[in-house]
DNA sequence: TATGTTTCGGACCAATCAGTCCATATTTAA
DNA sequence: TTAAATATGGACTGATTGGTCCGAAACATA
């Protein structure tokens, strides 16, 4: 992570008009980073995979989304905005008990073991990069606040509490299940916690 | 992580003979590189890191522990035995709840915002290198096992998953640490999470 | 068709990466 | 004193890193 940051990300484009018209579409290409940052980490994703994921070449990378780094945040983004949409779907939709669900849908987010995009990258750069950092806070409120509205309030002061509670124990399980530790010893896990915790 | 591993690290040295005696203790130099990883990552720790950090000429420093990857490993090792150790003495010496006082010692290893060195390696890299999962899944069983240790239990059926819940719990926080935010409201989760957790 | 504007392909760059090598220094054993 | 063995300092290497640059291509407008 050297380098300077000179590049103005040119986000704003215009629908159409003069010049060679772009033959790609960006929000697509976000996509394709995203999951490439997903996989591997800030670090370890070299442009070289980046450019070959989205299918540009580094001319197009840099007009269009200005350096690595900025890149990188306009993925954060766009996860947390989705993955937020995608929980908040969960908790209204499940039929049966929603915070078992969202807490399952929290702790295993794509079957596979990429884990939490935003968790990842909490770990690897919040403490050296507070823009990370601000995003992940917002990410892991935003997290909280659905489970705050879905829990039960018998108790009222408590509600945040526990909201976080359930949160860290599904991020919790990430850990294990990126180490190895099979899923339904970790659904297990959660079920026997959740029974308890509604008491 | 490219590179090939080419160098047989030479572990078991002998107490005095024949040639120069290094000016350097082993342990010392392993404890620092820790230390390097602990704060970096692996990834993001580079060569001359570490041996700034060590204080060893790249000489000594390939001559002693190979390459990166097999000190990277021996660093783990390290940090694992001494972080059970350690939170056994918790378990054993704590005076009020012990289960409490286990949670906050794995929340907040060393007080700053480094996490927990085995977390963060997991996350990272256990997806794409098994012998760093296969450490990780040793280090969080052995949490486990010290929470199942000091569980009441009065329902044994379900002592390995309470035991795992508190494990996750604490070790989710860890996220929230890094990410920033404040550590009284992190203790509140906890502590809440616990007294439910208990009845 | 001519002009202005934007994008594209890919060669190129300095910096950094992990790792190697060798001449020299320091020890033990003969 | 000498030989064998090990350690040290630091120059060096090829590969890879993130980022730049420029000529050519592709569009809108006139």
């Amino acid at each position: 992570m050297t380098g300077t940051q000179t590049h103005t990300s040119s986000s704003e484009r215009r629908a159409s008009g003069p010049g060679r018209p772009r033959n790609f579409d960006e929000a697509t290409a976000l996509e394709a980073a995203m999951k490439e940052f997903w996989q591997k980490g800030f670090e370890a994703t070299s442009l070289d995979d980046l450019t070959k994921a989205m299918g540009l070449s580094r001319s197009s990378f840099y007009g269009a989304f200005g350096c690595k780094q900025s890149l990188f945040i306009r993925a954060l983004e766009h996860y947390s905005r989705t993955g937020i949409r995608r929980l908040k779907e969960v908790a209204d939709t499940a039929d049966g008990d929603a915070i078992e669900a969202m807490m399952m849908a929290l702790s295993n987010p794509q079957g596979g073991q990429e884990g939490c995009l935003l968790v990842n990258c909490i770990t690897e750069l919040a403490p050296h990069d507070e823009k990370v950092a601000e995003i992940g806070r917002r990410h892991l409120e935003n997290i909280e606040e659905i489970f705050a509205h879905i829990i039960d309030p018998q108790n009222p002061n408590d509600v945040r509490d526990r909201a976080s509670a359930y949160s860290s124990l599904a991020i919790g399980t990430l850990a294990l299940r990126k180490a190895g530790i099979p899923s339904d010893r970790i659904a297990n896990t959660l079920k026997q916690a959740r029974s308890v915790l509604s008491t």
